[in-house]
DNA sequence: TTATAATCGAGACGGTACGTCACGTCTTAGT
DNA sequence: ACTAAGACGTGACGTACCGTCTCGATTATAA
């Protein structure tokens, strides 16, 4: 998945090129906003961003690279790893964290993009998911290491529902998890505190 | 969301017209296997069911309803409820059962449905989802009528998450659950037996 | 060119078949004004005449011959011989015949059809070019054999001509040919009076 | 009416863009030949020219833009004023180029559309009614100019005539209009010489 | 008065053409 | 070194008519 650099080696323009960059970002994910994941088009998003269609052909051969791209900074932001000492504490922060970005374009894109069965998106879903998910998955494996659990399996599948049920929840029942939906699901995989 | 008859009253060519139906849904699932669920088109459909194009845009005038008819009998298999006496038991049927139509091609058509995101599936993801997450949700309430479990939204997320997590399996972990994962996603869910 | 009535042999079962008949070709008039004759769909005639479509298919089999059988009757009067003992006449009176008749529905779809080039309606503009024009050729013949005219062909042509300018006016023109100008049409082919 | 080239400015590619508008202009002139005027399809015309559909309407968006392109040529020819001296020799001159046009299939277009009354070429149609009249029209205008005729609205009509004979000359008799048959026009509408 | 044949309504189908949209690629000109 | 601009092939979309077929329901006349 491509970072945002232009994929053609030599000098980068600094001024001309980041400007591009910044603009198509910030169009893909205003049309996030306006016709959600689905109806991404490049089209429009050149429109949007007032760049030339093959600008961004050239720079991102393939949208999945594009939203690839734009999502790469919550995909970072989604990457590490909290450190509160406790599985249930981890796991807490990690589902507020991955809630609270789906209230975000980029979040919005995230979630869509993981659920998606798109051919074309392939790449992207498989790393979005990869990297969304790491974090609760290496949570499991501290906890595991701690002592916490027992079953590692048991741990892993844990968290795999915690994230799968945040993942899945606007979704299926139509309303953006709240903090008290979070906890619910926490306490059920974990046990009550 | 259409049946697997046509919307307008009276299929009178019994032999001609349920041999289009036959071959039209037939086509569908043969393309679901060979392209996804995200890989269908009207004109492929079109063309592996031996048709012509036009006829099933008169017969479904949208790919929801087209793809609405063609999950109609999974659907349906989906939405009884199960009467095993117990919440554990109930879940483990319905896990089960769900699992085992992901191998299948209407399963898979159902399931990517559920966590799609297009616009102009809408009517479809939102029925499908009800109508599969509605026996979970049942169970759930008949637990709670039963006295098994005190706390109704407690006995709901339990539901949501048997279920979310059995439906984002596969693409999250790349491979189908097995027996043993739904019965590790029950314990989860509803603590050792 | 179909009459009205039915194609198939046997017996015309009066009314209900009458009524249909009428009220087609109300609809293929009322269509044409709606329209215009480039505009005429048997679709469109069915649904205004509140027929079935296949009714209009078997009855008038082809597009030409529906539009054949409602312009019958304008054709039989267009067709008839004036008797002035002049070609001047003759000519003048068969100008304003086929003006007047522009100015009805029926005379329209004469005339465009007549000046139509579609291969499908071959039948009917021949038909009715034969038939509109035969009087105009024939008064020349009269003019020729009560020595009028000495040249036939002079007298042809100038009945061609008076034929065409007036079928052509509209179209070139941008409106009607007023009385003053089939005079001078008819001066300027025969000749100040 | 859009000249036989891009809409948008400038045309760059001259090698490839050329070859296709070349290659376009020669498929609809060889429709016209093999189905006549009204049987010309964006398909069929596209097809003989090897070229995608896409591009032919972005280049002509509309049928008439289409063949109004590959008519101006014949246009243009016919659209210039002649100037023999004398409204007879106008006309003359006038009528033979309109009738060896008639011959190729540039003026068949051109004809059949004047004819026409579709409502979709309603553009062409005036455009080439216009333009191919006008230097009839405006040979009667120098010639009442001149004196050679005293009322103008007589030389409009004759002119007029001599156009709309020769323009249904062959739809009406069958036959193209000869040598001889252009000089009895011009005699019937500007008497003998 | 009842058969019976003609006719109609309704539904469906295959097919052609339409005009549009989005994709991804290429080339040339300009900055 | 990039970008803008224009063009193209390709595939899919959804729609409109065309002409044909079959079935079941009427209906008007002829037995």
């Amino acid at each position: 998945m491509a970072e945002l650099t232009r994929r053609t080696s030599g000098v980068r323009h600094g001024g001309r090129s980041a400007q591009v960059v910044d603009r198509v970002r910030a169009a893909v994910l205003a049309e996030i906003t306006r016709l959600g994941f689905a109806g991404i088009t490049i089209d429009g998003v050149a429109k949007a961003a007032g760049v030339n269609r093959t600008t961004i052909y050239r720079r991102w051969p393939t949208k999945a690279e594009l939203l690839g791209a734009v999502a790469e900074p919550i995909l970072a932001e989604l990457g590490t790893d909290p450190a509160t000492g406790s599985f249930r504490g981890d796991l807490l922060v990690l589902m507020r964290r991955l809630r609270d970005s789906a209230a975000r374009p980029e979040g919005r894109l995230l979630s869509d993009a993981i659920r998606s069965s798109a051919a074309e998106l392939q790449d992207l879903v498989t790393r979005a998911s990869v990297r969304t998910l790491g974090p609760f998955e290496r949570a499991a494996e501290r906890a595991v290491a701690r002592g916490e659990i027992g079953d590692a399996a048991r741990a892993a599948v844990a968290a795999h529902l915690a994230f799968s049920g945040l993942v899945m929840w606007e979704q299926v029942r139509g309303a953006p998890a709240g903090d008290a939906d979070c906890v619910l699901i926490l306490e059920t995989v974990l046990g009550p505190a």
